[in-house]
DNA sequence: TCTGGGGTCCTAGGACCC
DNA sequence: TCTGGGGTCCTAGGACCC
């Protein structure tokens, strides 16, 4: 039985979780103060839909998700802003933030590129307290706001997060649920998927059972949802009620697979510039395993078109290749990329979306032990080692392979992007005075 | 014209083995 | 006439997260 993990006995756990507000509009904002008080949207890649919004921009009623050029006109007559995303910047600014958390706290899971859970449990002080001042001195050191939720439980913190964020106790960016008069009635009142783990398809399920808000799910019998659901269901049920179910994950778990994938900036028909992106994913996803240690056992290739197109079918295919000895070898993968693309391209086709799946990954110290590894993995290890180097030293594909640049159509759309102020010395912000 | 990218976990069902 | 049962492994698909 899987709920074996949540063991009622341990004395009470405190969970925190800390969010950063709006992560990538306030990232945005740091470096340009003349937004703050101003509606603000980021994009996604590909400038496709908005993934980020400004409380302003979220007061004028614009949605998460909404594809930007429904709401182009929109944004012009509200004077709202609007970037591409920039993920040197959003990754460089949460490592600050992590950074300054774990200052706080021992133990740490850095959840999300703008969420942090931390373990609280036995601190001797005001936790609200304690915990604005870590609001206060992200904000000081960063520029980011953030708000942070405090509860027995992992789904609480969230809620209390949720709540915080609100306003709808206090006016403040920290809400410790110990310190709620009525718990239920704040259960009572909020929607299931509101709650962590909950979205719409389940909640329309749960609806069918006669559960409509959280204090009805976690007044449910956890077996029963079990059934119905998941023991992902019932691990909820026990949250709710308090029972620490989820535990705080320091050391992240290795990856299990590397994915790299794009829109196009323009639909693509022919073999060679699917081939430069796919290339390139090939690339991408090597850089990304040597990081990490590990090694590809297969590649899986895939290409798809819109299916939002109507003139003609809609498209998918993926081809797999499987590797007689882990690799993470950049030309090793790509002629494998290559190989799969050969495959699965249909010459007459407008192709939207490709991309480069490892699916299964080994830690590279694991592949080297191979008996056939020799003289060829050597030399490529060597060669792999200083294209990293060198990419390292002068900047992100400051060397790279021909392939990869033989076509440059199906690199995304980037509209707004802002300066990667951060990490790129010649990007900095430039001050006149 | 234009609709993101990158992950994880769980379950069911089939293959296979003894 | 009557055709087991339990275990493991793998995969696809569906759900969730940010």
């Amino acid at each position: 039985m899987s709920s074996a993990r949540y063991r009622p006995d341990t004395p009470d756990k405190v969970f925190a979780i800390a969010d950063c507000n709006n992560f990538y509009a306030s990232c945005e904002r740091v470096f340009r103060p003349e937004l703050n008080d101003k509606p603000v949207v980021v994009l996604s890649n590909n400038d496709g839909c908005v993934i980020a919004r400004s409380n302003e921009a979220k007061a004028i009623g614009i949605k998460m998700g909404a594809p930007y050029f429904q709401i182009e006109r929109f944004a012009k007559q509200h004077g709202v802003a609007v970037l591409s995303s920039n993920y040197a910047l959003y990754g460089d600014m949460s490592r600050r933030v992590m950074q300054i958390l774990a200052g706080f706290a021992p133990r740490i899971e850095v959840y999300s590129i703008d969420e942090c859970f931390f373990d609280l449990t036995g601190l001797k002080t005001d936790l609200t307290d304690y915990c604005l001042k870590i609001c206060a001195v992200v904000k000081q050191w960063t520029g980011i706001p953030i708000s942070i939720g405090i509860a027995p439980t992992k789904t609480l913190a969230k809620l209390a997060n949720r709540l915080a964020k609100s306003g709808r106790f206090r006016q403040c960016p920290v809400l410790d649920w110990h310190t709620l008069d009525d718990t239920d009635a704040v259960l009572a009142e909020t929607a299931l998927n509101d709650l962590w783990g909950i979205a719409a398809s389940w909640q329309s399920q749960l609806a069918l059972l006669q559960i409509a808000d959280a204090l009805a799910l976690k007044q449910a019998d956890p077996k029963r949802l079990r059934q119905h659901f998941s023991v992902v269901m019932e691990r909820i049920v026990h949250e709710l009620r308090g029972l620490s179910c989820i535990d705080l994950e320091e050391i992240p778990s290795p990856r299990k697979q590397i994915l790299t994938s794009r829109s196009f900036g323009e639909k693509l028909t022919g073999y060679d510039d699917l081939c430069a992106a796919v290339t390139y994913f090939a690339t991408r996803s090597a850089e990304k395993c040597r990081q990490h240690r590990l090694a590809a056992q297969a590649l899986t290739v895939f290409v798809e078109t819109s299916p939002f197109d109507t003139r003609q079918p809609f498209y998918a295919n993926s081809a797999t290749f499987e590797f007689q000895l882990p690799t993470h070898d950049s030309a090793q993968l790509q002629r494998a990329a290559q190989r799969g693309l050969a495959r699965i391209y249909h010459p007459g086709l407008s192709y939207r979306r490709a991309g480069v799946l490892l699916p299964e990954l080994l830690p590279d110290h694991v592949a080297q032990l191979s008996l056939l590894s020799g003289e060829r993995s050597n030399r490529s290890a060597d060669l792999m080692q200083t294209l990293d180097a060198i990419n390292q030293r002068y900047g992100k594909s400051s060397i790279r392979y021909a392939r990869e640049i033989l076509s440059q159509r199906w690199r995304m759309r980037q509209q707004f992007k802002s300066p990667s102020y951060t990490t790129n010395i010649r990007e900095l912000l430039t001050i006149r005075i």
